[in-house]
DNA sequence: ATATTTGTACGAAGAAATTCGTATTAAGAA
DNA sequence: TTCTTAATACGAATTTCTTCGTACAAATAT
């Protein structure tokens, strides 16, 4: 399976994998909060996603349920290969150090991230 | 201004940034080596990127000149926004922990990290 | 029972990105 | 000079994404 959604996919999968199940509602109103979007467009957003095989519904009830077809993870592992290859010549190491650099990791991430790094020398030796 | 290049567009700037500056046919025959698009298109392309202001031209020649106006480091640092706004919830070391995990980095690449994070630990102090 | 509210379906318009064909012009070769 | 090659300009078709209005059905409230 091709995962590739568009940016308002990304949103609306945003609001589904924070809340493990949505309706159009759930979503709706959260993204009401920061974007101002009709109803009938998320809807129809949602339903577009149903066909090209993002999420599944459940559609027992009248109001539907979605849920995402894939992990944030599966969708953070697409993003980084993506932006890996088109803006970092494919360097993690260039990457995550313009991540460090840019945005201020606070102390526990970066420990979180140094005690990382140390297993995986460990795993290599 | 707002960076915000398409695919497409990333492809060709991505060719743009290594070389320093290109000509279309640079740009088309690199990309052709991948991809099968056909000369016009590839133009098409640049010519619109000019008049997004992606790029800038020396057009003194028959054979326009195109050079980026902005860095690869600036794309990065867009691209690394975005996916963190979108499928990392603003959390770098979520960002870099995948990245590292899913991409083995060399011993190299991890020594130079490492020194990143030291030196970073030291600024804090 | 009837009216209102809340939901889905769906067509279609609009906008953005991509692709390519044709026209034309400039440079270089014969 | 004349022919051929290589370049740009540009219109237009296509595709993909986004947005929304309208129609209709089900649930709820009066």
């Amino acid at each position: 399976m091709d995962i590739k959604p568009t940016e308002s996919e990304l949103e609306i999968l945003q609001v589904i994998w924070n809340k493990g199940q949505c309706t159009v509602r759930d979503v709706h109103e959260q993204l009401a909060q920061t974007k101002d979007a009709g109803y009938t467009t998320t809807l129809k957003l949602m339903q577009i996603m149903h066909d090209k095989g993002l999420v599944e519904r459940d559609t027992t009830s009248k109001t539907h349920l979605y849920k995402a077809l894939f992990t944030q993870e599966q969708a953070q592992s697409n993003a980084l290969d993506k932006i890996l290859s088109t803006v970092f010549k494919g360097s993690t190491s260039d990457l995550v150090i313009q991540a460090l650099g840019q945005h201020r990791a606070s102390a526990d991430e970066i420990d979180a991230i140094k005690n990382f790094l140390n297993q995986f020398d460990q795993d290599k030796k």
